[in-house]
DNA sequence: CTGTTAGCGCATTCAC
DNA sequence: GTGAATGCGCTAACAG
């Protein structure tokens, strides 16, 4: 039934250890043998079993990915980044949607390693003593890419997600607010929760104001909870004068929500907040926000997950990728 | 170094037959030795090795998928839809983007099936002989996804996309419009190019209007390519009173074309398109479009492909979904 | 440059 | 219920 390369072995009038070497471009082959053996593959119309192969080698040459999710088109940039990558250096990618929750996240990790990839691309929410745990057990190398972790030193790509939100709120204290609200992330999200909120918290404390609970909603990261958010906030007896949002996607439902109201944005309220999602500038105003360098981020952290499978030996595991804001129209001078 | 089912049989005193039985819960295994068999695990921390039980059985329980370009909105909720069912299933994923490239995607449908993926689920461009011919080598289930072959009767999955084309272009020509511009994909495209073209010609047709060439115009899908072309109807001496893009992403920026020109959507020009990307509800006017359901695309592909890997006997392996069109604000009469 | 020989870690007969 | 034996298709020494 299936052709192995013991059949082609045969056909070729070869042995099968030169078969596996014309297969895998070893060059002590002599031109003329090669040629048989090609002809022979040829023939048979011979495909290589990677499982096989695999086993044998101890290789697999794929990589598991552990996503939060993705539809969402922040992760999806990354996971295409990953994969140009990937492909580049002859690796294929084994996807998984792990919606950031620990359980499954842990059962993926776990059945990625029975797959016995090469190495690991791990995406997700907080990183908890049980991943580590996880990562642990694992003899191939683990990237965190867009995550970091505070109590293990693993090697991981991401940018400041506080430093980038101190910059998203100067930006709008330069402008002249003073009256900032926040739609933040979950505070239990290290990066897009945490870390954005504390951001907002030392630009707005560095000049003297203090943070004030009823400036600050929590949303879930989408646009409806844009829109709902902000209206609370246009209910306020003290309204706001700018907005600083987690997400470009809870910013876009705040334009909307305020746009509805009658008010206008950037001339009656600002807003600003952190991605540049693709629909950032596919929408009018065109939204000020703080880029984060989605497809870098896959990038590189695969590009560090190669230098790792390969034992080379790495100058900074650690790499923090620049962000930048980008103003465009949606904040004005107050 | 590593710990095999060896390992476990000789710690909990048992064959590796019996081992291997506990792990693939075959039933006939008495509770007891089960119950050593498990503690043996637990205390030497074994994990089953995917790739020897590939190829042992001949079963990976790994589809593939190629798909265009995960970045893609569109294509990544189709993706999703694959990965839940999949997951549903106990089957991970290899995905593969491949542009829409033959070469690409020829080269990845090889790779995969070397890889002993159980089935293999194909969203790419044209399906040309090339692609019927890898196809014919495989001995696993492939499926069409998004994508339909008229030469080959493969089993598929996907809408109609010359009728809701025709759909949209109704809905226009109920509102009275007759002078109607397409944004065009390339004709190259079957699905989202062809076919939709040819369903906004049915519909001008079908109430005697004939199609002009001054009125058709190839995009090629995006944001940017929808305001191109957009500026060049505006520019027209007797200008369209509707629009018609092939993709939502070209619909949104004619919309802004438009805008930015001083006239008004929809009081001086409708705007419709086919999709329903995340983004149409989420600019304004909120897009007109005939919805496309990406997930249950994505979903009930795998659905099929499981079946089919499981050689239950399917009644229809070439469905068409439902599309439904989404009366919002780009559309008035005219 | 080429062939022989062992496994890689497991599922799966087939006996017992 | 359980164990022994065999082979899945290939790579990797090791000889020659």
């Amino acid at each position: 039934m299936t052709v192995t390369i013991y059949d082609v072995a045969r056909e070729a009038g070869v042995s099968m250890a030169t078969v596996s070497r014309v297969v895998n471009n070893n060059p002590n082959v002599k031109p003329q043998t090669r040629k048989k053996v090609f002809e022979a593959i040829e023939r048979l119309g011979y495909r290589p079993n990677a499982v096989a192969r695999g086993l044998a080698s101890k290789k697999t040459t794929t990589v598991g990915v552990v996503i939060p999710d993705i539809s969402n088109s922040i992760f999806s940039e990354v996971a295409r980044g990953i994969e140009d990558i990937a492909n580049m250096y002859h690796y294929n990618i084994i996807l998984c949607n792990a919606d950031k929750k620990k359980d499954k996240e842990i059962r993926v990790i776990n059945t990625l390693l029975e797959k016995q990839v090469d190495g690991l691309l791990f995406m997700g929410g907080t990183v908890t003593d049980e991943h580590i745990q996880a990562f642990k057990t694992s003899s191939v190398p683990i990237v965190l890419c867009g995550t970091t972790s505070d109590n293990a030193a693993m090697p991981s790509v991401d940018i400041d997600h506080e430093s980038a939100a101190y910059d998203a709120v100067q930006l709008l204290l330069r402008n002249g607010h003073r009256r900032i609200g926040m739609i933040s992330g979950t505070l239990q999200d290290p990066a897009n929760g945490y870390a954005r909120y504390q951001g907002y918290k030392r630009a707005l404390e560095e000049v003297g104001i203090a943070v004030s609970d009823e400036l600050v909603r929590i949303g879930n990261y989408r646009y409806e909870s844009g829109v709902e958010v902000m209206k609370y906030f246009l209910g306020l007896a003290e309204k706001p004068s700018a907005i600083f949002a987690a997400t470009d996607e809870m910013a876009i439902g705040a334009i909307h929500a305020i746009q509805d109201s009658g008010l206008r944005v950037p001339e009656d309220l600002s807003v600003i907040s952190v991605d540049n999602a693709r629909m950032a500038s596919m929408v009018r105003p065109q939204l000020t926000t703080v880029a984060q360098p989605m497809y870098d981020i896959g990038a590189v952290s695969m590009r560090l997950l190669t230098k790792l499978m390969n034992k080379e030996t790495v100058e900074m595991s650690q790499v923090t990728l620049p962000h930048e804001v980008l103003s465009r129209q949606s904040v004005a001078h107050v």
